[in-house]
DNA sequence: TAATGTGAAGTTGTTCACAGCG
DNA sequence: CGCTGTGAACAACTTCACATTA
């Protein structure tokens, strides 16, 4: 329909379009019909002019003098991100916090449904998580092949990221989530993004750090 | 020591800085005594000006015509973040998630306790997890002021992410890093930091989804 | 001499202000 | 009339280029 322009469209852009969308949800829930930049810039924590440019990129979507339909816009956007269809999502190491989104279901909920979970600690070989066995990392390759999927996520100690990521490209994979504390290097054309709950730690305490500097002055 | 600037440091800054450090402690494992900027640079993906303009926020930790000892970058960075320190944490919502992060060594390797945690859910209470006991979450405000506690990780099913929230500034803290995938509103004097994976996925499936009809041109 | 530290230039992203439209 | 959509102004961040120094 729309996705006309062919700008580059900024990353903040982009994680502040999941934001829109998870707030537009929440107001569709609400029984909330029509909204506007400024309510839901105010929602959102963000300038309601920022709003209009990020949604600018896609097409337009609201009606002048009214707002935006909130079922409307949220279907947009979802539909701008590609978010509009399931993904089939492989995990690789099972430790806590593989089990964890394992187990989590606001993934499938979005549209992403973990098809395989692999690990290469014999122990763990077998055992079964959510109702999906844990495979040999070096079933990866074929299974992902097989299954069709995209989207890899690095559950591994940081010292195993990069084997794991390199099983996901043999297998085919186009997108890498690492969750894993260390950089892995891809070619250009495998999208990654880090999840990296420590450095937000730090940055909370770095703030911690300097609010209280400050209020000494 | 240093410290002295005081300009605004950019948040893209302090992430980056986490990055550093992470990549300067596999160095010092590896037993690499000196590294360049240029060398630094390419492991955390970034250019090397970049990383000499984000130290020189703090001071001037490098020797002309050598490079940066790495241990001492490493603890230089340390203590510019406040990270020469531990930081007591407690954390709200024992899902999933909540589990997991409880039994993560990396947090506290990295100078995080968690002294505490909390759920609202009788049949959780009680429980035991990771040496910690789960308590009622009307407990929290009282004991997060015993215990000095400063940071507060909320991991609870979004709508009951603002309820811990306020919990936690009742409790006296100053830093929130929110894994709940909902806002939360909070005084300015509250450092809060977002943790949301799905965002995550949502950039990887945009990216992959952009790519493909990148090729198709 | 090699690599840092840094002003200046360049790029990217954000906010303003208002024209345009329902 | 009110709120969107958008060019223009602004602010923030990144990269360049080179003077500086161990």
């Amino acid at each position: 329909m729309q996705q006309l322009k062919f700008e580059r469209i900024p990353r903040a852009t982009i994680s502040r379009l999941a934001v829109y969308v998870q707030e537009l949800e929440v107001m569709e829930q609400q029984g909330i019909k029509v909204i506007s930049s400024e309510k839901l810039a105010q929602l959102c924590g963000v300038n309601p002019s920022q709003i209009r440019k990020d949604l600018a990129y896609f097409g337009e979507f609201g009606v002048r003098g009214v707002g935006y339909y909130v079922h409307e816009l949220r279907e947009a956007i979802r539909q701008s991100l590609g978010l509009d269809r399931t993904w089939n999502v492989v995990l690789v190491g099972v430790g806590n916090l593989g089990r964890a989104l394992l187990r989590h279901n606001l993934l499938r909920k979005r549209g992403f449904v973990i098809v395989a979970a692999f690990d290469c600690d014999p122990f763990k070989i077998g055992e079964e998580i959510a109702g999906l066995e844990v495979n040999c990392t070096s079933k990866l390759p074929k299974s992902t092949r097989d299954m069709n999927v995209e989207i890899g996520v690095i559950t591994t100690p940081p010292e195993r990221a990069q084997r794991a990521a390199n099983y996901l490209m043999e297998g085919g994979i186009k997108g890498i989530v690492n969750f894993a504390p260390s950089r892995i290097t891809t070619p250009e054309n495998i999208s990654v993004e880090y999840v990296d709950f420590i450095h937000h730690m730090f940055s909370v305490a770095f703030n911690i750090t300097q609010n209280q500097s400050k209020g000494l002055l």
